[in-house]
DNA sequence: CGCTTTTGACCCGCGC
DNA sequence: GCGCGGGTCAAAAGCG
């Protein structure tokens, strides 16, 4: 269930874009050259100090990252249990209608790192409907990219399913593909797929219930080097949209491991610990209120540089 | 031949 | 009660 500081390692060599340094280095160094060869000895030395600082900096980063995923798991760890919580009240399966249409895409961006969450029904509609309606099997919304030209509705998320219906529907003029996991009746799991209405090479795959056998590709992994970037244990790409945070499933990289609850942490190459840091700090690039914050702490450092400098 | 996919028919809840 | 529309069934077709 911990992924992220389970095993990502938060220990952050933010050298990870080696041209952005360098820049940045660049941008020091012509700094120091312009102030004349004369002062070359001190150069040097500002520039130590200067690295010293920038490893200050490092660390006191990686350990507010470190704060953040344990905020984070703690948070996770609440939330799974207000789940359990929910999941004993619920009644049997019943074949009801689901209250799913009410449930438009647009404020969907939950994405479950477990394969499994309630479905994300707000306050407002929890009011509109009777408790009972609301308190459902478990329903998980997964948003894939897919080429917009494959018009076959499938998401490989490493389970087998079996097509049992296709419909096309009123509010999205792209049919919706029903899929029954092959261990049917054994495993009650269902899921239904459709493009994005707003993105048409986004499909948006809906589970219903928890698949109650192993993961298929865990009896088959173990073979070869992973090559699909994993988070925790899911394939993901994390990005701030304006409508709140969004974590982008990309299952059709398969052979990854969607069941978390045997993750354990495994060997990441440089490759993917690099690219996790990047998705983080483009994700976090992308927060104005951090960028924000970030742009007043560079000038607060410069102009303390500077004044430390002049003196 | 057996499994999967396709697709029209049917079921059923909901709103009017 | 009736029509609408989402969801499911099941026979036929496709495929390896």
């Amino acid at each position: 269930m911990d992924y992220s500081s389970s095993w990502v390692d938060t220990s952050l060599d933010l050298n990870i874009n080696p041209r952005q340094r360098i820049g940045v280095k660049k941008d020091f160094v012509t700094n120091f050259m312009d102030l004349g060869n004369k002062q070359e000895v001190q150069s040097s030395g500002a520039l130590l100090e200067e690295l010293k600082r920038v490893s200050a900096e490092n660390k006191k980063l990686t350990e507010m990252l470190t704060v953040m995923c344990e905020n984070y798991n703690a948070l996770k760890t609440q939330l799974v249990d207000y789940m359990n919580k929910n999941r004993d009240k619920e009644p049997s399966p019943s074949r009801k209608r689901k209250s799913e249409s009410s449930n438009t895409n647009t404020n969907n961006n939950t994405i479950p790192m477990t394969g499994n969450s309630e479905s994300s029904s707000t306050d407002e509609e929890s009011c509109k409907k009777p408790r009972e309606e609301v308190i459902k099997a478990k329903i998980s919304r997964v948003y894939v990219k897919s080429e917009p030209s494959d018009t076959t509705l499938v998401v490989k998320d490493g389970y087998q399913w079996r097509k049992y219906g296709q419909k096309v529907t009123r509010d999205n003029p792209s049919p919706r593909a029903y899929f029954k996991c092959s261990f049917a009746p054994a495993c009650p799991v269902k899921k239904k797929v459709q493009r994005s209405i707003e993105d048409q090479s986004v499909l948006v795959a809906t589970y219903e219930g928890e698949h109650n056998h192993p993961h298929p590709s865990q009896m088959e992994t173990t073979s070869g080097g992973s090559r699909s970037l994993t988070l925790g244990s899911v394939p993901c790409s994390a990005s701030l949209g304006s409508s709140g945070p969004t974590i982008t499933l990309d299952l059709t990289k398969s052979k990854s491991n969607i069941d978390a609850t045997n993750s354990k942490p495994r060997t990441e190459t440089p490759q993917v610990r690099q690219f996790l840091v990047e998705q983080m700090a483009s994700s976090l690039t992308k927060d104005p209120t951090f960028t924000a914050a970030l742009a007043a702490a560079i000038s607060g450092r410069m102009l303390q540089q500077n004044h430390t400098e002049k003196w």
